[in-house]
DNA sequence: AAATCTATGTTATAATATTACATAAGTCAA
DNA sequence: TTGACTTATGTAATATTATAACATAGATTT
């Protein structure tokens, strides 16, 4: 669904930086909180974060989390870049969960199956309270 | 996993305007488009319209496109709104299928299960050509 | 070296969404 | 029906997210 598998790629030293930020972070990640954390490294502008961004995506290096106009890094040592993957969010902790099997691309078949598409790209994401957080939830 | 079912109520005004402008455009509208759609009707500030779409998505009446930061009224007459909706989108012509049905609530249900995730909200797009725009598609 | 492609830098601006505060209108109990 | 309360509305200002446009630099190929 998405670009070939990588194998191995020379990242620029742009893609590099943005790549390690949203490692360190662990986290879900804004493109202007990436800026600002880069900003000591001579980061002026958005449109450096989004750049770089764009091609760790297509490299299946980070993904986009649609439903929080933010960016993670792909959690997987050499994810597939399949475009079928899942994330499951908890709300309170912003932990994410990357999933990456066989269930979500045969739902995402079968889904294109019977929509009659010709998908070229997916999002799923699961919004809750992850195991720990909602034990302990009295909110 | 959202609200109660709806059966009968009553919108105010501005919901009223707001959902018949995304019935209307019959694809997905951004909150301006619905904006400018409606200042005729004296609608002058951005919030006016989110305040409604608000209302009007926690009715079950209507759904945020999370890919597109965009909306559309909910094409089932009367939605479960149980949370458990997938939205495949031509990305050519823009039309939007809304599916429902208990391959999505497995799926979900499932999802959760192995993520241990207690689920509040999801969102699944799948976007592509449709069957028509891939027959024809020579760009 | 010339041509070409990719990456980068920089400014400005577009598009999307929310905060804060004021007012009005509906609901319900005493 | 008044008062208390909640919900809806109006409006201005601002925050957040993303892209357009243009210039320069570096790398690669012929």
């Amino acid at each position: 669904m998405k670009k070939s598998v990588v194998t191995k790629v020379k990242l620029t030293k742009n893609q590099s930086l943005v790549l390690d930020s949203l490692i360190k972070a662990g986290q879900p990640s804004g493109a202007y909180a990436l800026l600002d954390t880069l900003r000591p490294h001579g980061f002026k502008a958005p449109l450096q974060i989004y750049r770089a961004l764009e091609q760790l995506i297509d490299l299946g290096l980070a993904h986009r989390l649609e439903s929080l106009n933010a960016f993670i890094a792909c959690s997987h040592v050499s994810c597939e870049s399949s475009g079928a993957t899942a994330f499951v969010i908890c709300d309170k902790c912003e932990t994410v969960q990357e999933i990456c099997d066989e269930s979500i691309s045969n739902f995402l078949s079968s889904l294109a199956r019977k929509t009659k598409i010709k998908a070229s790209k997916s999002s799923i994401e699961l919004h809750g309270l992850c195991n720990g957080c909602s034990a302990v939830s009295h909110s």
